[in-house]
DNA sequence: CTTGCATAACCTAACTTCGG
DNA sequence: CCGAAGTTAGGTTATGCAAG
């Protein structure tokens, strides 16, 4: 199965979120985008599922800032994800709307303890819920394994870019003794761009 | 084959809106 | 008033197509 790359508005269609909001999202939560020669962003499909996962917690009514955090925490080795049920309990605790504030912090300490307690009284009720908990370890693992499958695949695209353009270099020398043409395009352009502004 | 033009898609940076 | 969350503006680049 070929990893997919899509473009930022074919991802945006993805995910029925605007190309722009995209971009956002990337500076505003650190996601990281790899570009193509064109500098344009190309996403996998685990982009495509971290949107879909923003999209989730925005409505849940996460803040970005909380978002972030639950990404951060998303990308930590899976053996993290492999701490006690409570751990993961307090994981899903991060305030939606509260980000800072030291007071705000105690009381969230002081929630996630009461609510761990509950849980610890609670624990057969919860079986089932448990047992969601350990399937979202299995995507979370299932992420990672994809994560380094992608990794390869990026290099290979690397090479492969390499070998292209060496190529073009090759056949570019030639192309390029007559490479005066160029510039001279460019300026054309430009004076285009110029006259058709002029006209509107 | 090359040129000219229109259009689509992309980019960054500045700006606006809105809730607390 | 301020920060978060978007939106808009202005510019660049790629692509497709018709005409010379």
């Amino acid at each position: 199965m070929a990893e997919n790359h899509y473009l930022i508005s074919e991802a945006s269609k993805k995910i029925n979120a605007e190309a722009h909001v995209l971009r956002y999202w990337e500076e505003e939560l650190g996601i990281e985008v790899p570009r193509n020669e064109m500098g344009h962003r190309y996403y996998t499909d685990e982009h495509i599922q971290m949107f879909k996962k923003i999209i989730e917690l925005k409505a849940k009514g996460y803040q970005l800032k909380a978002i972030k955090d639950e990404l951060t925490e998303d990308k930590m080795e899976p053996k993290e994800a492999e701490k006690t049920e409570v751990s993961v309990v307090e994981k899903a605790q991060v305030s939606p709307v509260v980000s800072s504030g030291d007071k705000m912090e105690q009381f969230h300490t002081i929630m996630t303890n009461i609510v761990s307690q509950a849980l610890a009284a609670n624990n057969e009720k919860l079986g089932h819920e448990v047992s969601g908990k350990v399937s979202e370890r299995v995507i979370k693992e299932m992420n990672f394994i994809m994560r380094l499958r992608d990794e390869k695949e990026e290099e290979r695209f690397k090479k492969l870019d390499e070998t292209l353009r060496s190529y073009q270099k090759n056949h570019k020398a030639r192309a390029e003794a007559a490479a005066t043409v160029t510039p001279v395009v460019k300026l054309k352009k430009k004076k285009r761009r110029f006259l058709s502004r002029k006209k509107s």
